[in-house]
DNA sequence: CGGATATTGTATGTATACAAATTAGTTTGA
DNA sequence: TCAAACTAATTTGTATACATACAATATCCG
């Protein structure tokens, strides 16, 4: 009996498509694990919240725009993130002066404050998430992922 | 002079938190691009619609809630998904008689002729998604990606 | 049997995430 | 120079994704 003849068609379809095997379910499931470690040990804000006062710190005040480029958020996105970020007063914003559709965001102290004193923590949320694996397997599943970028 | 004592604390914090180097970032990326390939392949559905569509074939009709636990979306979230395939009437729920809390969830014919007929496709964005890797590279991301989980 | 407990589905609120359209401002090239 | 092209920000709409709360139903245990 070859395989095309056999009558239960669910096995040929497992065959044909086994969703747990596939990278974007995969994916989905660690970022679902890494985003739980991530506010059960930082819940002032979010993964993508801290993405942006990381990138403030290390690049000063920037454009909304360009922060956003900067931490692969899409102009609709990163006005969202800034707001809340803004609400909660870890940043603010100002007009630039020099390009008057610019609206440039910088950490506030509080952010700052906020940033510096969770960056162990956040630390410790990668590394518990990596944890299953050895230095050497991390290091390899980093280099990796950053070739499918 | 020594690190700590350098005055540009820049240099500090970055050497303290490389955004490009967390974990979650970099899945988040790489997530990103998966997404993208996807829809444009695949416009009819979402990447989670797919994964329920699949499950649905796998499977046969499944109550909501387990069809929710079986594709890693909670409650709340299989329900909108469910909602939003029944509107373009890939699924269609009944009661359960047995028990009448459940919402019995199954593939039409539509859906299951679009599954079948996209698994090519979905197939060839997991292998665009992982493109820039070698086989044995490939088999190596997807065993480590799925001790993470 | 009957109350405590658990499960299922639903609703609401918050937070990404992206597409598409709009407005305002800036740059560029004929 | 000035219209066309581009850029920045905003707005709206759609789709996950999770927390929390609630109602209806089922199960378990004393």
């Amino acid at each position: 009996m070859r395989l095309q003849d056999y009558p239960d068609h669910r096995m040929k379809r497992a065959a044909e498509y086994v969703l747990d095997d596939q990278i974007g379910y995969v994916l989905r499931r660690v970022t679902q694990r890494h985003l739980a470690l991530f506010s059960e040990s930082i819940p002032q804000v979010t993964t993508t919240q801290f993405a942006v006062l990381a990138r403030l710190s290390e690049l000063g005040p920037q454009s909304q725009n360009l922060l956003g480029r900067a931490t692969a958020l899409d102009a609709a996105t990163i006005k969202g993130v800034v707001d809340r970020l803004m609400r909660q007063g870890l940043v603010d914003t100002s007009a630039d002066p020099d390009d008057r559709r610019r609206l440039i965001v910088a950490l506030t102290k509080p952010g700052e404050d906020l940033f510096h004193s969770t960056i162990s923590r956040a630390l410790n949320v990668s590394d518990r998430t990596l944890a299953p694996l050895s230095d050497a397997e991390r290091q390899h599943l980093m280099s990796l992922l950053s070739r499918l970028v």
